[in-house]
DNA sequence: GATGAATGAGTGTTCATTCAT
DNA sequence: AATGAATGAACACTCATTCAT
């Protein structure tokens, strides 16, 4: 692929990301090539589906947060590194639809999230080696809590105060007990 | 207002509820008013815009869930209460998407919603008054625990399994430490 | 259906068979609109699909022609009714180019189609009763035949002249040895 | 011309009869670009227009044809010369929408279906001198005819038997009553 | 000359909303 | 009040053609 190719590929996962967070996944298509400074045929080139483009745009995502969470397991205290990372995506999501719809299942987005479940396995693994979450909590319930709150902060538009409070419940319901 | 408008208000209602419920918001006006067994200019009568219609839904089903909190409230176990709405709530929130829009804010259903936070408020209370529940948890997070983990019952599709252990995760929490 | 839809489905098909006969099949469904002076939205609710538009006016066509098929057998000499006939599809396909597509198979126009091959068969029998038609004759060639003059005279745009002296042709092909 | 444009002119020919003789003349350039193993823009280079391609293709194939009518004056028995190319070209045809196009008007061919004219004229004389064909017959009608059957083969999807029998009666008209 | 990315007008189709009956 | 036909903006997607590399 050509370098302004390259350049148009991203501008176009850039302005997708945009627009969806602001919108929803029913924002047009044309929007995102509007927002990306394209012709609407540049983005179909692109991405030969709408659904083509949100799938890449989440897998981008996905990427990005299996990065962090593989960050915080190489550097991070085992004991609160889950909870950092958990405090992170779902402040992320709070301006992002996206996050949340990744997280979900509606669009197949593979070994991206694949990686992304490795990761947070890893930092669940840790704190509870170190005593921080209890022996018997599934990555399947961390997963569930960390789509479900991500949802919560987006949707219902939730303060920091409130978000602060309500990933406390959650982190005392992981804690020992 | 007639009798047969009325009675066509409520048909619209239910069709309403039955066809969001099963295909999500995106659903077309037109299929409410095939179910419902009216014409579409009749649902336009009644609510003039399709926002109208889903609000009144919403508004309906809001009504239905205070009315459970409140017989929960003044029949049930104090300390059991409130958990019991709450798996109600997730539960049903697993099969109908509508459940999950309430929720949210996206669409202001004032009053009706006001109810049932209020309800919801009363078993708090109750529960923390018997002791099952911290006394600094406050009606928000609640709530915002039980907006979230209806979005992602229903988003992700949990197992009926998965549902139980999130649900006990933040009941853990809600409980003293 | 009310007078006034009927009175559009009647305006459509017209319109569609001016602006298809004109430009072929590729013409744009938003041109058919335009010509019956209706919007593109009143269109697709008689036809929901481009293709039933067509087939709804090969249908016609295929009516159209049956009954005059079905007259000439019913009032022409038959020795020459067949022959007539001909003359007269071919000389309407000069100007129509879904004359032409009607009798091909693109479209399946089912009953109709079956009618007005019956009614030709009548006419064929008549003549090779008459003695005007050898008695090898099948109506598949007839059928053949007349298929492909009338594409050939929409086409190629033969003159009247030249439509004549090539039908004069296949007559005599047709006659007794 | 470079060698290697040349050849890329050759290849792309090649591959718009392939193509558009699989799916008629609406396939894609771009279909046809990669079948011929060239970027899109090296076709609109040689041909300037999709028009033009198809103009060349069927220059090509009037060469070809008209090739075939020559050998055949040279070679074949006068008497029958013209019958039997005449079933080549609808025998082709059948499998062929190219054929059938290029024997129509829509794409001015010029002088190469010139070419195809005067060869098959010459059968056609022959043909009358030996008898075989009746004096009064002119060339129009035999290219009309030509062209007509070559059409219904196509589209009408004639059977080996079928288009054997149609031929049959074209034939017998041609000849001395 | 060749490449293939970009363009953008155009297509079939849907659907909230309006309005004549 | 109810009906359901008509409207027309919007959408996802295609493809002939242009143009930067």
């Amino acid at each position: 692929m050509r370098a302004d190719a390259q350049r148009n590929r991203a501008k176009i996962l850039a302005a997708a990301e945009e627009v969806f967070v602001e919108s929803g996944a029913d924002a047009s298509t044309e929007e995102v090539a509007k927002r990306a400074g394209v012709a609407i045929g540049t983005v179909f080139r692109h991405f030969p589906t709408k659904n083509d483009l949100l799938a890449a745009m989440m897998k981008q995502l996905a990427d990005r947060l299996a990065g962090e969470a593989e960050t915080l397991a190489a550097q991070g205290d085992p004991r609160t590194a889950l909870f950092t990372f958990f405090e992170g995506v779902v402040e992320q999501a709070a301006g992002k639809k996206t996050v949340v719809e990744l997280l979900g299942v509606d669009i197949q987005v593979g070994r991206q999230l694949q990686a992304m479940r490795d990761a947070i396995g890893t930092l669940l693994m840790r704190a509870q080696e170190s005593g921080a979450v209890r022996e018997d909590v599934q990555l399947d319930e961390v997963m569930a809590l960390l789509t479900a709150t991500s949802h919560g902060a987006l949707h219902a538009g939730w303060s920091d105060d409130l978000r602060a409070r309500t990933l406390s419940i959650v982190f005392a319901g992981l804690g020992p007990s």
